[in-house]
DNA sequence: AAGAATAATGACCCTCGAGG
DNA sequence: CCTCGAGGGTCATTATTCTT
């Protein structure tokens, strides 16, 4: 069998090879290029399916079989506070959206230090290994969490730690794997240790048997089940960011409201009717991309998605940029909101559309961008839009400016 | 009222491509 | 061919809100 192995930084792909059983197969290294939108040269060399992935986000790593990814992969080291902790969700929706096992390597703490006070450990907010499992549950594909390695179980005393450069965080001493994580970590053994079990599971049923057997993995239950036990241990709950910043209430409401857009000849479809509770995201700031956009996804599983597509959701999911004002005498809402603006939407897809060379004439068009000419035909503006856009258009059922409104029919 | 947690935004890095 | 600005994407810190 022959391993393909996609990066976006040649020295994390390194680490996982060498540390896992990687290393004794028949593999080639490839560069990944993220979006149409932000590497023009490069993206349309990607193969199909992994573009398929790469559509909501890109992670740090996919490793294929035979040109069937098995799993991918997200590394951060940020500080898990708040809604910070889901800024790459909608990566690891992609993947699993996709049957792809998804890894997701987050620091459980983090040192910051702030104006006038001693450093602190920033926590990870433990509503995402909540958010994790109902992506398990709702797709039976692994979607696993493992602690970047940090001083913060021996030193919990943030001022203690030898490492404050690196914010508590343990990094690899391997100069050729630089930026990874500390490989020789009893958290990153479990992980090299999943990675093993999931392609040793593959290679032995293949990819599409091998899928259905995956949740089923000891090692998996064992780790989903460590996870459940966080989310208990760190005191997490559904009234965190960032559910604490959605309300639900009869779509009625929303029907209501987006009554302003009816005419004689338009009425709203059936989609938002046929759900009779709706889920409101406000985001009361100026229209922009992270953290937005996993927060977005991360709530659509939390609370809305019972199937396998957006079709299948519970509840609508709208995003809302502006706080809401509920009008129960008339049934309907306010948007008192003054940062958000519809044409900030509008702009930026038009700004993508200066990607496309659709228009151009054969004559203009040079030999090195016929390729590029050529997949737009095929899929139009669909990986030349910024992240933010696909990503909001994808997951929202509406979303709601102050001064206009944008929502499904169907 | 102080401290903790969360939400919002400022700032940075990287890549590409236009223009000198 | 080099420089520089714009755009895309990422992360940390500040601002605000919540809790005790």
């Amino acid at each position: 069998m022959n391993f393909r192995i996609w990066y976006s930084t040649e020295p994390f792909a390194d680490f996982v090879i060498d540390n896992t059983e990687l290393r004794n197969k028949t593999f080639v290294k490839k560069k990944m290029y993220e979006s149409d939108a932000n590497n023009a040269k490069n993206f349309h060399t990607m193969p199909d399916h992994i573009k398929k992935i790469l559509y909501l986000d890109a992670p740090d790593l996919i490793v294929e079989i035979d040109h069937e990814p098995i799993f991918s992969v997200e590394v951060s080291t940020e500080a898990g506070t708040g809604h910070n902790a889901f800024q790459r969700f909608a990566r690891l929706a992609a993947s699993v959206e996709n049957n792809v096992p998804a890894f997701y390597i987050y620091p459980e703490a983090a040192i910051i230090t702030r104006q006038d006070t001693p450093p602190k450990w920033d926590k990870i907010n433990p509503l995402v290994f909540k958010a994790l499992d109902d992506v398990m549950s709702i797709y039976n594909i692994p979607a696993l969490l493992y602690y970047y390695p940090s001083d913060y179980r021996t030193h919990p005393d943030a001022s203690t730690s030898a490492n404050q450069l690196t914010k508590g965080i343990l990094h690899d001493p391997n100069r050729n794997y630089s930026g990874s994580p500390l490989g020789t970590d009893a958290e990153m053994a479990d992980m090299f240790n999943a990675m093993n079990e999931i392609i040793a599971v593959f290679e032995r049923h293949g990819t599409v048997k091998g899928r259905e057997k995956l949740l089923g993995n000891r090692t998996v239950i064992a780790r989903r089940t460590f996870m459940n036990q966080e989310f208990a241990n760190k005191g997490g709950h559904l009234n965190m960011s960032p559910l604490s910043a959605t309300i639900k209430i009869p779509t009625q409401y929303l029907l209501n409201y987006l009554s302003q857009f009816e005419n004689a000849n338009y009425s709203i479809g059936e989609l938002l009717r046929s759900r009779d509770e709706t889920i409101f995201y406000k985001v009361n700031a100026a229209f922009r991309g992270d953290p937005y956009p996993g927060a977005l996804a991360a709530i659509d599983y939390l609370l809305c998605r019972e199937g396998k597509s957006f079709e299948e959701r519970r509840f609508n999911l709208v995003l809302a940029w502006s706080d809401i004002n509920i009008d129960d005498a008339n049934q309907t809402i306010e948007l008192p909101g003054t940062k958000g603006k519809v044409d900030d939407f509008v702009r930026a897809v038009q700004a993508s559309e200066n990607k496309n060379i659709l228009s151009k004439d054969y004559a203009d068009i040079a030999n090195h961008e016929i390729p590029r000419y050529y997949m737009q035909v095929r899929y139009g503006s669909t990986y030349s839009k910024v992240k933010h856009i696909r990503v909001f258009s994808y997951f929202a059922d509406a979303i709601l400016f102050p001064d206009g409104a944008l929502w499904r029919d169907a």
